[in-house]
DNA sequence: TAGATTGTTAATCGATTAACAATC
DNA sequence: TAGATTGTTAATCGATTAACAATC
């Protein structure tokens, strides 16, 4: 209510960047139409959820007998996910797994730059796979220049919630956290968890199956 | 039907680890009880979800007016899970990500034991925090050895395919993928996709919220 | 006892699936 | 044209929320 704009529902909208990879992969081979039944084969998903959920999106509508246009939608979806206007992400905490993330690459594909990492000790300053890693106390500072407001929390257990309460004082409004603490953070604030052995245990949850 | 075992809701078994990681913090913190209302204030999920997703796997009902012990929560939740066989795991690539992986204790918590990683590149094979990378042609030997049935897949995009082929054929039924791609496996074989642009794109797109 | 908290049934909500007409 | 594929309405399914009685 209110919004004018078609509701698009939570699940759709969260599939969003799946497809976005899924065809970016297929517009790498070439391909320039894709029926919703070869997506669905391919993703793993039913074709009809795949129709539902390219027509809210879609600027065109997909051709019987062809399908929809790759590139075509490629571009909606990104227009759709707001990839135009860049975001800029930090990572808080240079250990094993904040290294690894700040020298991945594949975030730019998603309208994302990580633009450093930050680390509360000296020792972890300097630069990694060509991207900065700044003392900690560096972090309003450049998170005010840059308009930065996505952190990836990398930090131990123990420091989490300091480093949350920090991040959120510079103005950052989303929160990937990979630390396994729940964070309390103001209303505003959206923090997603991504706990490792928490996904490994459900994946084995669920392969175990018949419980 | 056919199982006569009361049916769990699959988004109930998902959240049972993140349970478990609460519970444990709170037992870390000396606490004995918990109410259903302070387990939703501090994850973030209604009180009812709780009590519903609790009384599912609770050997013994909540205390009114106290509720629930939680030792017992502990062990009732390790136990459905299955916790109390371990599960034997692998990653497969030790890039950056893979030993940071590789490196991480947290699993087992979750009743995990990552017994290795495994690379292609000679130069990797090595250790990393106390634990054996080992060239990839071993991985056939090793994994019978140990009954493993889980891997960790934190190959590069392009090699995503060809090494899951190759951990299907040594038996691994559960496969955590990080590669940005999807997989082709063959029944009975459960694949998590792990995209860590694709949370990030997910979460970003989460807290823009209003489209 | 009084009152906080649980457990459970019924109602709502949302998302997925099924069925089928529309279209190139 | 014939047929594959889309788009959409209706039906099903599942999960969450609301309401309230049961209990320590």
């Amino acid at each position: 209510m209110g919004s004018a704009e078609n509701a698009v529902s939570k699940a759709t909208v969260s599939r969003m960047p799946s497809y976005l990879r899924y065809l970016k992969g297929e517009a790498g081979k070439g391909v320039q139409y894709v029926s919703s039944a070869a997506v669905a084969k391919d993703m793993g998903i039913s074709a009809v959820g795949v129709r539902k959920d390219l027509a809210l999106v879609s600027s065109r509508p997909g051709k019987p007998r062809f399908g929809f246009e790759v590139q075509q939608l490629i571009e909606d979806i990104e227009k759709f996910l707001g990839y135009h206007r860049w975001t800029n992400a930090v990572i808080i905490g240079a250990g094993g797994l904040g290294r690894a993330i700040l020298a991945y690459e594949g975030f730019e594909n998603y309208g994302i730059h990580v633009i450093a990492a930050f680390d509360a000790s000296p020792a972890k300053v300097g630069a990694v796979g060509g991207r900065p890693v700044y003392p900690m106390d560096r972090l309003p500072d450049i998170a005010a220049r840059n308009g930065v407001r996505v952190a990836i929390l990398t930090v131990p257990r123990s420091a989490a919630q300091a480093a949350c309460d920090e991040i959120v004082k510079v103005g950052i409004t989303a929160i990937l956290n990979f630390a396994p603490v729940y964070l309390h953070v103001p209303d505003g604030v959206t923090v997603r968890y991504e706990d490792l052995a928490v996904s490994l245990a459900a994946l084995c949850g669920e392969s175990t199956e018949n419980r």
